[in-house]
DNA sequence: AATATTTCTTGAACGATGTTCAAGATTGCT
DNA sequence: AGCAATCTTGAACATCGTTCAAGAAATATT
């Protein structure tokens, strides 16, 4: 029995790191449940003994993907000593380098919740709310009359205004923004509006 | 031969409505060519006689949305004569509600980009570069230092990182924001971002 | 007006795809 | 070794977008 949960777990994380090869090179959408089983090694079918659907795949994937996320805006913000201001600047910056750097992951992320309408497993909700942490405390220093819940809605928005900027600007259907140009616009707007914010404050 | 294309343009506006109904009530998952020959009574295959794809076909439902959208916004404009930073304020506000009010539509237009690699028909690109210009005004008058093209990228972030903002704050999936807490929220970013940047240019 | 030619329309068929399931193979327990 | 529980298989199903040969309709020609 331990020895067909364990091949069983091996699989099943084979699976998933296959489906995270597959988002990267080929998109969301060149996820097929087919290809899948051949890369692993079983049939089509057994996919359905390792998960539930191909919606959980793609959760656990981004799982692992907001898990790196997370990391990249935890080094972003270790890296040196600056001022709160600036440390906001770096965090946006990480999270634009992040998505270019991931793009179909991350893209995945955000293009896969329109399709389902079942509400998300709650290890799925956890790892998204841990984002806000990065910006919540910068922004508490910057903002010291505000209290908690005022705090967590302004981080909120300040993550939404600099994923905007990424998502419309990493999109190559517009007029394509070369990446250098995109992160000085980026930390430029961050910059104004922590600007904006503490005066307003003020 | 007049007659038969008089019936074939009645149809195929016909069909457009009809995607656009379908979409608006059961989102772009929900468009299915089946359904939509059923709807204006031809056979599945005839729609492609009218449109060459699925593809055209969401493309010209973007195309009116994008058309209703410049509407909203211009009339936002219009309503009073408030200050470049009111007016400013009021477009992301009618931006925020637009999208509310046309949620399925709206969001049609930012999840097809994904699916398809080609490039984009001339006429469909058009239209979304025109949304700018009621972003550049204003932008111009409080920024007067600032030259055509640096307007123009700040005017495409300003309208990103509101973007952002609606399209986060109308999620349901994270913890749902009740729509006048994100009005409220986007107005006063807003104008943090706007008096951040005036103060920069000084 | 009758016929020929071009064009349009039809709906069956194709190829993909996610998902299910009965039958066969494998594993774990006594 | 034998039995029961479990897992694996791959064929089958349903649903898509899309195509296409054949029949219907409209247009052009005589």
């Amino acid at each position: 029995m331990t020895k067909a949960l364990e091949r069983r777990e091996k699989q099943r994380a084979d699976l998933i790191l296959s489906a995270e090869r597959m988002i990267a090179t080929r998109g969301l959408a060149g996820l097929k449940t087919r290809d899948l089983a051949r890369e692993i090694g079983c049939a089509n079918g057994a996919v359905y003994n390792l998960v539930a659907d191909v919606d959980e795949l793609v959760l656990r994937v981004g799982s692992r993907t907001l898990l790196r996320l997370d990391e990249a805006l935890s080094a972003a913000v270790r890296a040196g000593n600056p001022s709160p201001k600036e440390t906001l600047v770096r965090i946006a910056i990480a999270y634009c380098d992040f998505a270019a750097e991931n793009l179909q992951l991350w893209r995945a992320l955000f293009e896969h919740r329109m399709e389902t309408e079942k509400a998300l497993p709650d290890w799925s909700v956890d790892d998204q709310l841990q984002l806000f942490r990065h910006i919540y405390q910068p922004l508490a220093a910057l903002l010291p009359k505000r209290d908690a819940e005022e705090l967590g809605i302004t981080a909120r928005s300040l993550f939404s205004a600099v994923h905007g900027m990424v998502a419309l600007g990493l999109e190559q259907r517009l007029v394509a923004v070369p990446l250098p140009a995109l992160r000085k616009e980026i930390a430029s707007l961050v910059r104004a509006m922590i600007d904006g914010l503490v005066a307003q404050a003020a």
